[in-house]
DNA sequence: GTCTATAGATTGATAGAC
DNA sequence: GTCTATCAATCTATAGAC
């Protein structure tokens, strides 16, 4: 049910009430029980197609990809895959990143569950960067990933299809998270003298 | 309200009960309309606390900087400051970053008002390293600003004070940021071939 | 498959005692 | 300032007609 999925994704699970749900359908709340036994089962389905529709995205990227690419070019497709994701299943996508605290805990129990699927996809990536020598060996991994996870995640709600494709800005984003966003003309800055100064 | 903050922000603004915050606070739901007169009115207060606390404890770090500071020591401060305020007003934040969608209209509108602070304290911070010259002119100011508080907002999700300072963060982002994740032993990587062959 | 009608529980909010 | 008691509205879910 995509509305029911926009519903809960902008409302939450408990605002989210079966007549709303129904009056967008354009039928009766009633009839939903016809579909869903419960509340509870109609946002885990949402919840489950947000999360495998994700993974599962990823995965074609994946797929599409020539035998003899390397971690870097793994790494794009997997930052593609999922910001598409992201923009193409939006509703169940926001509803799968916002409404695991709100969920009853049964409910909530599945959906992490779940995630770990995700979760092991992300690590692998990283882990193929730093074991291919495309990460600096000072930086933490577990931080460049809350680095790299964070910026997809805030894809959502930023991104306007008419000012640039998924594809560029992807790239502008590794050049960023590889090259850095200092001027290559500018001497790599003397900050150990003004950190300590300004912290 | 400390309790009713911690409550909209995992349960949600509908979800979140009087019955239950006044549980919580060891009283009655009736004595909570003492002191607010309105659900409304109690989840107004918790929000503009939220924003209040952000941008006020980034202006404090604004302050303790020496008068001859640049943007990328404005730059640091800020994100220590957002990211500190994050963990130390964790649930007002948290209710302040998640809310926004579900409130009812008339609370809203003034929400999103008391966001342009917030906004324009980042404009400039981003303004200022581009015009003395600290980011590259092939990246997008919109994009690296995205960039840039998407990680900070995701700070809540996964910081453990245990496992390392939030200074130490921050100076980890900030060469993350400038100087990017590649090795500086590896060349720039021949980026060119590989993106068209993966997209 | 969808409807009307309604049961039973829970909600935000008020009145008035203490 | 907090309580008990209660109201009107709204919620999820069910029963049964069509």
């Amino acid at each position: 049910m995509r509305l029911a999925a926009r519903l809960f994704a902008t409302q939450g699970y408990t605002a989210t009430t079966m007549r709303v749900i129904a009056d967008q359908a354009g039928i009766e709340a009633a009839s939903i029980y016809y579909h869903f036994s419960s509340k509870e089962e109609l946002v885990d389905v949402v919840m489950e197609h947000g999360a495998q529709s994700i993974v599962q995205h990823i995965n074609e990227h994946f797929e599409a990809l020539p035998p003899d690419a390397n971690a870097v070019d793994r790494f794009k497709a997997a930052l593609v895959g999922q910001m598409s994701a992201l923009i193409k299943f939006g509703d169940y996508a926001l509803a799968h990143n916002r409404l695991l605290t709100q969920l009853p805990d049964s409910v909530r129990e599945r959906q992490i569950k779940r995630r770990e699927r995700h979760q092991q996809l992300w690590t692998t990536v990283f882990d193929d960067l730093r074991t291919q020598g495309y990460l600096r060996e000072d930086i933490d991994i577990a931080l460049s990933r809350v680095f790299v996870l964070g910026f997809i995640n805030s894809v959502q709600t930023w991104f306007d299809p008419k000012k640039g494709t998924l594809d560029k800005i992807a790239d502008q984003f590794i050049t960023m998270f590889f090259e850095g966003a200092a001027p290559a003309t500018r001497p790599r800055r003397s900050r150990k003298k003004e950190l300590s100064a300004s912290s």
